[in-house]
DNA sequence: GCATGATCATGC
DNA sequence: GCATGATCATGC
């Protein structure tokens, strides 16, 4: 078939839906050998026949349509997911800064997509994985203004001579995220001398979830901006907004005020403060349209009187196992940090606990954060590195009178985090490595970080 | 007084 | 039954 408008590509792209890379595959090129992207080769020669390239123009470049052929897979709880980020171009961050949005690399290449998705099966050969779904993704005017602000976002760290500090977590929706086989993969940068690690543009993992959950699940989300708030003022700005008349409240009168009635037992309490302020009353937040495609996780955060938290702030427990086999890009912490936006909502107390237990807090703001690189690549790997060794030589577990104390990384040995037991009790435990039992153990971000975070 | 080990409460 | 958010508690 002659494909001369994006309907012809549909058609010929949906024709694929339904069957296995070998039963699309011509050339044997899967038989010959494990090389990358050998998925997506297979669809631009067998499906499309059109030779393999890797120019700057779009692969239908008179359609203006740019060919991606990407995984999803089945979780658990038999929700889809993206199973990875859409990596787009390579920033060349020498010539990104001379362009505008509109001339940009990225828009240059990805104005549309044609995405095809398939289904990654763990136990499968990648021949037999199936296409699931051809879907063309053209942006939705409100993810597009969110899009220019986060392509500004990275230029901006160019611009500054502070490539090297660009993280995933920087932006919402397009992210920057590394590309190469490792850390030695640098590129220069225009406005410092320092080589920055190489990275791509690309969808972020959350946003490719979200709209697989669209088009495969027909999930419902819910919106709480549009694209003429989104013209004038960042998502950040917008939710600050929307907070400020709540300022130096107690929950008890947020709720009064929104006319929501709290139930002081209720676990959910926070959220549904939160989607009820943002006008979308009912939606839990995971269905929040942009908190699930920028993958942003809300959490409160209580200041006693002096700023500074009582307790750290903890989050999933540790994988013993992961520690010592990934590197630490492939890490549990690296991801987590890397590619999680957070909502903070901070409320304070106005007396210590001793004065008075049952004190009120009031709110006092929330603000969107996400770790900086140079904390990433500094402290966090620090820990990572030396949890690493202790895991490597064999974790020392001494019993004491408050309990059987280990020598991983403690709050005292890093500027912003550590690892503390999380479990039912003292009884609830997992292996080690090297088979010992240890009482399940989170990553939590130290309180004194969270204090300079939040007053920053 | 605080660091660090222990554990509770809720929701799925 | 387990993950998660939250908080307790005591030896140093």
């Amino acid at each position: 078939m002659i494909i001369s408008t994006i309907d012809d590509l549909l058609t010929v792209a949906k024709g694929a839906e339904g069957l296995t890379f070998q039963e699309i595959d011509t050339t044997e090129r899967l038989l010959s050998r494990k090389n990358k992207g050998g998925l997506g080769q297979v669809i631009e020669e067998s499906l499309f026949g059109y030779e393999v390239n890797s120019s700057s123009e779009a692969d239908f470049s008179e359609l203006g349509v740019e060919l991606k052929v990407t995984p999803v897979k089945i979780n658990k709880s038999g929700s889809v997911s993206a199973k990875e980020r859409l990596v787009l171009n390579i920033i060349n961050y020498m010539e990104e800064v001379n362009f505008s949005f509109e001339t940009s690399s990225f828009w240059k290449k990805n104005k549309q997509l044609l995405i095809m998705f398939y289904l990654w099966e763990a136990e499968k050969n990648r021949n037999d994985y199936t296409i699931l779904k051809s879907v063309l993704l053209t942006y939705p005017e409100d993810d597009l203004e969110i899009i220019k602000n986060d392509w500004t976002v990275i230029v901006e760290k160019i611009k500054n001579g502070s490539a090297e500090d660009i993280s995933e977590g920087d932006t919402m929706y397009l992210g920057a995220c590394t590309k190469g086989a490792n850390r030695n993969s640098l590129r220069a940068q225009p406005f410092s001398e320092v080589p920055a690690m190489q990275r791509a543009f690309s969808l972020k993992q959350s946003y490719m979830t979200t709209f697989v959950r669209q088009h495969l699940d027909e999930h419902r989300i819910v919106s709480f901006t549009n694209k003429h708030e989104l013209r004038s003022k960042s998502l950040e700005e917008i939710l600050i907004e929307k907070f400020s008349p709540y300022i130096n409240l107690s929950l008890k009168e947020i709720s009064q005020s929104i006319g929501y009635t709290i139930t002081p037992t209720n676990k959910a309490t926070v959220a549904n403060m939160i989607s009820t302020i943002l006008g979308i009353r009912g939606t839990k937040l995971d269905d929040i349209e942009e908190f699930s495609k920028a993958n942003i996780k809300f959490k409160t955060i209580r200041l006693e009187k002096n700023g500074i938290p009582r307790e750290h702030m903890s989050f999933e427990n540790v994988d013993f196992d992961r520690w010592v086999i990934d590197s630490f890009e492939e890490s549990q912490f690296y991801n987590r940090f890397e590619q999680t936006k957070f909502l903070f909502v901070v409320f304070q107390f106005n007396e210590t606990h001793s004065e008075n237990p049952l004190r009120t807090p009031y709110f006092k703001k929330v603000l969107l954060w996400n770790m900086p690189e140079s904390i990433i690549q500094t402290e966090l790997k620090k820990m990572w590195l030396e949890g690493r060794k202790v895991l490597e030589e064999g974790v020392q577990l001494t019993p004491t009178k408050r309990g059987i104390s280990n020598n991983l990384p403690k709050a005292k040995d890093n500027l912003v985090t550590h690892i503390r037991p999380k479990a039912r009790n003292a009884e609830d435990k997992v292996a080690l490595p090297d088979g010992q039992l240890i009482t399940k153990q989170a990553y939590w971000l130290n309180k004194e970080y969270i204090a300079e975070i939040v007053n920053n």
